[in-house]
Formats: structure tokens, C-alpha cells, sequence
DNA sequence: CTGCATTAAATGTAGGTACATATATTTGCA
DNA sequence: TGCAAATATATGTACCTACATTTAATGCAG
């Protein structure tokens, strides 16, 4: 469906505008699709997020600030997500014994097993949602960081 | 900054899936602007939405129906939204004597003076934001559309 | 013309974000 | 050494979403 039959809007200032009404309009979608898949599984998926970094580093740990650095959202509250996974069983939370501040975060074989069944279902949601060829993909990619250029 | 440095990571499955992030990454970005542009005025960016919404219809009011078909984000609570606004007394609300089920939504000269003058700042935000040349931001709005073909 | 499905809107609840502020620990330097 | 600045994490608050449920009014089939 194109952008315009989505929000029932015909005219646009400018194709930047309307660019970023549309990279707006895609994510929520996206990320509904992602919230609906995942809820089945009782994690959100910001809580996914964190899982999906700590897979990354087993059986290296994260602290906090390592996972806000790799969070897509970067203003999530870290913190509280990692409670309620670690309420879950799915991490565990050891504190630093070289610096006291710190907090080591490391996923659990319950969180990797999780995470490891989840993934299978994500990509085959996005084997069916990804219409694009690898090189359309690509283009998209470099479109889509050129936006962000006074990051 | 590439997405591989924004969220610091090396590898991704596909240039599909890097593209799934990618929109997601800067869709966080982009609402984070426009958050930070709009606190000064006193209201979020869906609030915004629905202003700029009923600024397109004035003097036409919206039904709450109407106005949640055409906001970005079609799972938002649009009637305790228009509930923040209206105690803003930025739009008035009336119930419709044809059908008392519904309520007609209009915004106020204080609403219409409010999204001019913040529509202005939101302009600015956008040119410096925009590196895209008029072609490029219609290819990135081809892309996202077929990326969401299975809408 | 009545009873039930449908529709429009509101609301309860659990989980998230944005930002300011608090708490605890470490670092650096006079 | 001592103490202020910097750092890592946690928390309070207001606003937001996702979804199920409720309330009220309308439509329509028999």
C-alpha cells in the first residue's frame, strides 16, 4: 500500500516530507508486526533487543552501558528492561568486582533458548515482509543513512 | 553515521535485515527531533499529528474515527489524546446530533496559531535534515512502500 | 417494532520512552 | 592524601502504545 492510501493523504509538501512521514509510518508498522510475533514468546520487543545483543557477546557479559550503546532506541531505560528479563529468568546479573559502579549482564541457557526459537519465527516473518532485492536493499540502506547525515 | 556505527555492529544477516533496523534506527531518530522541537509548545509529536490532521479539514471537524484512519501510528489512543488537547483548549469538541455516538472534533484559532507557528520550526528542522535530492527521497519512498507490500 | 449484531468512543492495565535527578563509586589532581 | 569532578546505574514522573473490555447508540432482520 503506498504511503498516500495508508494515512489518506494526497498531497505532500515535498518528497522529503513525504519521506519522512513514510520512514515514521514504516517503523510503527514494522514494529507491530514485531510486537505481534513475539508476544507468544512473553517478551517485547525491546526486551528482544537486549537478548539479541547478548547472544552477540556469549559467553562474554555486557554492562548497562554497553547495551545502550547497541540499543536501536537509544533513550531506552536499559535498566528497567533488564529487570524485568532477569524477572523472567532469561539473564543473569553479577556485580563487577573491579569497579563496584558496574553491573555484568549475561544472558542465561533459558534466555538463549528463547531467543534462539524466537529468531527462527522473525525470519520467516521477514522473509515474507522483504519484497526488496538484495540491491534494492542496499539502496534503501544508503538512502536511509544519507537522511540521518547531521546525526 | 552509518547504521553500523549508530548501533555499533559489524554484521548483519542480509541487507534486508540491516534495512529492517535501519528503518526502525531512524524512525527513533527522527521522532527523538521532532520530540525535542515540539517541547517548547508543550505537545508530544502526536499531539502534533492531530493538529496538523484537523488543521487539513478546518473548518470541516473530524469524527475520533477519522482522525485515528489517518495518523501515522494507527494503534494510538486517539480519544484520550484529543482529551490532552482540549485541556490544552487547542481544539473543541461537539457532539453530533445526527448520531450521538459520535463526537465532531475541530480545532481552535489558538490550535491554528499554535501548528503555524510550530509548523515553521518543523520546516527548518527538515531542510537542515534533508540531504536527499528530490529523486533520491522519491526512490526511498518507492522502497518503503514495496518494503510493506505484504501490508 | 423488537431484539441482537454492529459501530463509535472511552477506559483499565501492563509495558515503554524522555528527561531530570539521585545514589554510589572511581578518578584525577592540587 | 583529600576532595571535587566524572562515571555507572537507578528511579520518579508525565506521556505514550497495545489490546481487551465497557458503554452507549444505531441499524436491520424477522
Amino acid at each position: 500500500m503506498k504511503i498516500e492510501q495508508a494515512i489518506q493523504q494526497k498531497k505532500f509538501r515535498s518528497e522529503q516530507h513525504k519521506a519522512h512521514i513514510n520512514v515514521l509510518y514504516t517503523a510503527a508498522w514494522l514494529s507491530l508486526q514485531m510486537t505481534r510475533m513475539l508476544k507468544p514468546y512473553g517478551i517485547t520487543s525491546q526486551q528482544f533487543n537486549i537478548l539479541r545483543i547478548l547472544k552477540g557477546l556469549h559467553p562474554e557479559p555486557a554492562t548497562i552501558k554497553l547495551l545502550t550503546s547497541r540499543m536501536i532506541d537509544k533513550t531506552s531505560n536499559t535498566s528497567r528492561l533488564v529487570d524485568k528479563l532477569l524477572a523472567k529468568g532469561l539473564l543473569d546479573r553479577i556485580e563487577c568486582s573491579q569497579d563496584r559502579r558496574r553491573v555484568d549482564i549475561r544472558i542465561t541457557d533459558k534466555g538463549l533458548e528463547l531467543i534462539n526459537t524466537a529468531s527462527e519465527k522473525l525470519n520467516l516473518l521477514e522473509e515474507g515482509m522483504f519484497q526488496l532485492a538484495d540491491a534494492e536493499a542496499g539502496e534503501l540502506n544508503r538512502l536511509l543513512d544519507k537522511m540521518r547525515t547531521n546525526e
